[in-house]
DNA sequence: TTTACAATTGAACAATTGCTCAAGTATGAT
DNA sequence: ATCATACTTGAGCAATTGTTCAATTGTAAA
């Protein structure tokens, strides 16, 4: 930390770093942003939404699609529950799960977009 | 597994998953993009994003900015550098980075104006 | 009620991630 | 050349994450 204190004398463009400072995103605000992405962040999850986004399916049928146990999809689902991406449906004994399309779908083909330009 | 085969007979509707299945992304495109949302899925390298938004910083600006060691801003800008996110520019013992602005910076954008909607 | 089964959950484990620390590189000043 | 400084890098560590496994819940059928 000494360093560091040493460093921010020496080598600081005080006007910058203060113009950027009073702009600066919040802590809390980072955190949710960062979390927003962290959800789109796995592959798994990915292929969930990708998914969803063409057809409601239940736990079981997701479970087949990407060659995954129904437990590890299912506390993948819970992620994306959580995060209110997808919302879900009951029927006897299964749940059908699709988009809750509020959320982060425009985020989500921006990245298609991104990767596919 | 043998439980999952069991369930894949059981549950599955065929057509559906069928369908989905030809749309589906392929392993290699979910990669790349959990990957691309993976690089914006930690606060710190969040915040280094957006004060290299604002204004062009060297390593030693922003790890005072954002009251990190210069190691691990250095460390968070190898990630960045490698995602092709941003650039650099030498000056002497300095380094100042800037965003390198082709890429991702839409998907930020997007992900800020969504959690402040 | 008992049985079967879709789905959820918690514990445990391996893999990954972000940081620190110490050592290293590269550049400029003396 | 020697020294100081701006930054990079690799090893190591703690925290987090994604999966499996086993147990459990909830619903429907026998």
């Amino acid at each position: 930390m000494a360093e560091k204190d040493i460093c921010e004398v020496k080598c600081v463009d005080r006007d910058k770093v203060r113009a950027v400072k009073r702009q600066m995103l919040q802590e809390e605000e980072a955190n949710r942003l960062s979390g927003t992405f962290s959800i789109l962040s796995d592959s798994t999850r990915v292929k969930i939404i990708f998914a969803l986004s063409r057809e409601e399916l239940c736990v079981c049928d997701i479970a087949y699609l990407l060659n995954l146990s129904i437990s590890a999809v299912s506390h993948q689902l819970r992620v994306l529950r959580n995060a209110r991406l997808v919302k879900y449906r009951k029927e006897g004994k299964m749940v059908f799960y699709s988009l809750d399309d509020e959320h982060i779908s425009t985020l989500f083909n921006e990245g298609l977009k991104h990767i596919r330009e």
